[in-house]
RNA sequence: GCGGAUGUGGUGAAAUUGGUAUACACGCCAGACUUAGGAUCUGGUGCCGCAAGGCGUGGAGGUUCAAGUCCUCUCAUCCGCACCA
């Protein structure tokens, strides 16, 4: 027969839909798994990452079928976010028909790839369902204190009269109008997420098992806890006195308070409060104020790469000296950490350096390499000895921090802080394609939460979408509501959530059986069964904010009682980018590689091969046509050769030591496999080693022709390959296994067994030669043996030592 | 700028614990079969060299009997940076 994969994997397809395949089952007693891909947007059709995201989690959840457990293998879309805005602005399409009109295909998608989603459990985060126990959730949060709000700045064009995303901000303009953006202070919602720093920290070494290391360390550093020394800066009378004495003093943060004595100016924010006062209070020229401006219109990115900077002309008094230190505006001072203030040391941290050098201020020096002389054209940032410190000279620099913070603690002059890096979370969006905040706002109650059982707050259906202001606030009608207190008009509230909201609990819905589904988000039997999720597989991309948030809200919903656990991923893995030509696929570099296509000419097995063979899950993979159509002809291949099997219905037993050399090589390189197989499965996850394991054992099984090795291969090889190919595996399984290969496979130690081993033979380290020897060959004679075969490299030398690796290599180190 | 990664043949990559560098594939070369081949099968293929031999894991040092693997420095490329998801 010949391979035709197309109507091949339509009938399986077809089997595994009629049959409910791969439905999880609410029998809470059987031993469980939980695969979980990142969900997608729903952007139309499915790119070459969603393929690699899913065909990883297929065959993780195909693999732990096949061993008996109870999988949960859940798929959704992530369906609310601005692209399907962006297409009603452009197309004039509507973003409700737009994005269910994608996720319609991306299904068909999905299906066609083989992949062993539950159909049952399948959501969009845009559904109303999903939004009304959203919705249900923050008011939750609110009450719980999670949620307020405060100003905050946001990209606005004046021109369009509407708050602009990062990404839609293309060189300082207007990505529509080209009108440069200004920053505008708004009100704004907020997730409290700082108050689970330390947590969101101290949790992290629990996942060092199951977490890659590098996201962890990303964590850690975006939550960027620092201990340090807090302290108030002083004016002096006239620049008191020049500020309308509105202000005494600014509050400062250093991570180094053993540099104390090197202060030679301090740097403000451009957004600091007392640059706005002197600002509005005319204390500035006006070409100074423009170029404040201009440094607040940068991107916090940019404003790092070149250092520039203002004298204020104002000072201020040292804490420890008294003496007067000049205040600067620096443009790599963030308002959002700290207080917005540094004490700047040039000598002893770079930042500071390149802007004294910039501005020619003074550099101090007050600490020293502990042997010898500092270098002057550089900071020193590493420990060393005080100087130049009043009582502190002499003292360690790092030791020094206690003494000195003690020291400012005891003169009441300042005290130990803990900051953080981490911000709270700003999650309201001025757009229509999310999820309504579901609050209202009334003249006489003011802010006020919309009743659980009116929930959900849905979007209205006839909108007009312009990439002009906010369209919800634009409806002529929506708005209008009357308050749930006092039952007076009052007027919706027409921001939307941050989509990372909907991302933030998605996995715990999964969890819920479709029978409760109206009823509830998901029950705690429900959850204490299904999580944590035993293997969560996305794009290193997410590393850091999806998975933050994620945590977080896992942590809140343990607080509100809704689950008992602290963490929802127990194992992570981050797949690498896909790339053509060197570079990450992409519509507008034209080097794209449409599924559907390649999927019509080869198959999806083939898609799914080339992708776990072409590279590890974590590395990058570079997309080659030849090599796909090279994983083409490997499943033909296994295809045609399986016309060697005799049709069995259980594993053949064979007697390994009656076989020829060449029957117990392919027996053995097919028990390799297996281990192989084994290792990968349950923990490296390198399916590209695990299929050349399988290439191995084909080529192996290739040189003999006894049937019950060719068997024996098939069926431990097409179980192997199940996850990955799955299509063809339950082709040859049904024809000659009735299926019943796809169960766990043993291990037979004895194919192992070897008589003999070859030894490479080095000379100074160089490998010279080869040996072989008698498995159980003393050491001696190894040797012995070793020196024989190399004597042409031993000539007129002395061997002065030797190594001897069991089953490696002879190491013969020679002098002369 | 800060944070995180990556770098091995012509190409994708392998080498799990410091122990025979280049498994497996793609490509290329040769052969077989064929009216034909963008099919299939068999064999070869790191680089330089006629050879002996030498050189080889981005680059420069170091540790070690032994380094792709460990250490120091350096170069290049990529990802994230809070309103893209």
């Amino acid at each position: 027969m010949e391979y035709n994969a197309l109507s091949l994997e339509k009938k399986w397809q077809k089997y595994w839909v009629e049959n409910k395949s791969f439905e999880p089952s609410e029998n809470f007693s059987k031993k469980k798994k939980y695969i979980l891909s990142m969900f997608p947007f729903p952007s139309g059709r499915l790119h070459m990452g969603h393929v690699r995201n899913y065909t990883l989690s297929d065959t993780l959840a195909r693999y732990y079928r096949q061993q008996n457990f109870n999988v949960l293998h859940p798929i959704g879309f992530d369906s609310f976010g601005m692209p399907a805005e962006n297409a009603a602005i452009k197309n004039n399409a509507n973003p409700k028909t737009w994005t269910y009109d994608n996720i319609e295909y991306m299904k068909g998608e999905f299906k066609t790839l083989g992949f062993s989603f539950s159909k049952e459990r399948e959501l969009a985060t845009s559904d109303e369902l999903y939004t009304k126990f959203e919705q249900g959730f923050i008011i939750d949060m609110f009450e719980k204190g999670l949620l307020y709000r405060k100003k905050g700045l946001l990209n606005w064009c004046p021109h369009d009269q509407t708050v602009l995303a990062n990404e839609q901000v293309i060189d300082g303009c207007c990505w529509r109008c080209d009108t440069p953006i200004v920053k505008k202070d708004m009100n704004q919602y907020y997730f409290r997420i700082t108050q689970y720093s330390d947590e969101l920290l101290e949790d992290l070494p629990k996942l060092e098992d199951g977490w890659p290391k590098q996201v962890l360390t990303m964590q850690e550093n975006w939550i960027g806890k620092s201990n340090g020394l807090e302290f108030d800066l002083f004016f002096d009378e006239e620049s008191f006195a020049k500020l309308n004495h509105k202000f005494k003093s600014f509050d400062v943060f250093t991570t180094r308070p053993d540099t104390i004595y090197g202060v030679s100016y301090t740097a403000l924010a451009p957004e600091h409060e007392i640059v706005t006062y002197m600002i509005e209070n005319s204390l500035l020229n006006d070409e100074i104020i423009s170029e404040i401006k201009e440094m607040k219109n940068t991107s916090s990115i940019d404003r790092q790469k070149e250092k520039s900077g203002i004298d204020l002309n104002i000072n201020v008094l040292h804490p420890l000296t008294g003496k007067k230190i000049p205040v600067w505006i620096a443009n790599f001072v963030l308002m959002d950490y700290g207080s917005g203030a540094v004490m700047a040391v040039p000598a002893h941290d770079d930042r500071d350096y390149d802007f004294a050098k910039k501005y020619d201020l003074e550099i101090k020096t007050v600490i020293k390499p502990f042997n010898g002389e500092g270098v002057s054209d550089k900071a020193y940032t590493e420990v060393g000895e005080l100087f130049n410190s009043g009582k502190f000279d002499g003292m360690n620099s790092k030791k020094s921090q206690c003494s000195i913070i003690k020291h400012f603690e005891e003169n009441s002059i300042g005290k130990k802080t803990t900051n953080y890096k981490l911000k709270d979370w700003g999650v309201s969006r001025q757009r229509y394609w999310g999820s309504p905040i579901p609050f209202i706002h009334c003249a006489d109650c003011g802010l006020v939460m919309e009743k659980k059982e009116n929930l959900p707050i849905a979007l209205p259906e006839n909108v007009e979408i312009t990439g002009e202001g906010n369209p919800l606030d634009n409806h002529p009608t929506w708005k209008y509501c009357s308050c749930p207190t006092c039952g007076k008009d009052a007027i919706r509230e027409t921001d939307t959530m941050d989509t990372f909201v909907e991302s933030s609990w998605y996995f715990l819905r999964f969890c819920a059986s479709k029978e409760n589904w109206e009823k509830e988000a998901f029950s705690s039997e429900q959850l204490k069964y299904w999580m944590g999720v035993d293997h969560y597989i996305g794009g290193i991309e997410h590393a850091i904010l999806h998975l933050l948030y994620a945590r977080f809200f896992t942590k809140v919903f343990r607080d509100l009682g809704y689950l008992n656990f602290d963490e929802p991923f127990d194992k992570l893995l981050t797949q690498g980018m896909v790339l053509k030509d060197g570079a990450k696929m992409s519509k507008s570099k034209g080097n794209t590689v449409d599924p559907d296509a390649l999927i019509e000419k080869y198959g999806a097995d083939t898609a799914r091969l080339f992708i776990l063979f072409a590279a590890p899950p974590t590395q990058e993979l570079e997309w080659n046509d030849s090599a796909v159509e090279g994983a083409y002809k490997f499943i033909k291949r296994f295809f045609d050769r399986s016309s060697h099997i005799v049709k069995t219905d259980t594993i053949p037993n064979i007697n390994h030591s009656s076989l020829t050399k060449d029957e117990k090589f392919a027996r053995k390189k097919v028990y390799e496999a297996l281990k192989r197989a084994e290792e990968v499965y349950n923990d490296r996850y390198t399916f590209n080693t695990m299929i050349a394991g399988v290439m191995e054992a084909m080529n192996a099984l290739n040189t003999q022709d006894n049937s019950d090795v060719w068997s024996e291969g098939y069926w431990i090889l097409s179980s192997i390959m199940e996850p990955v190919i799955p299509h063809v595996c339950w082709q040859i399984s049904n024809e000659y296994f009735l299926l019943n290969n796809l169960a766990p496979q043993k291990i037979l130690e004895e194919v192992f067994v070897e008589d003999s081993v070859t030894l490479g033979v080095s000379i100074n380290g160089k490998r010279r030669c080869e040996i072989e020897v008698a498995i159980d060959e003393s050491k001696e004679s190894i040797i012995e043996f070793a020196k024989e075969k190399a004597a042409k490299w031993l000539e007129g030398k002395t061997v002065v030592k030797e190594i001897v690796v069991p089953k490696k290599l002879v190491n013969l180190v020679v002098k002369g």
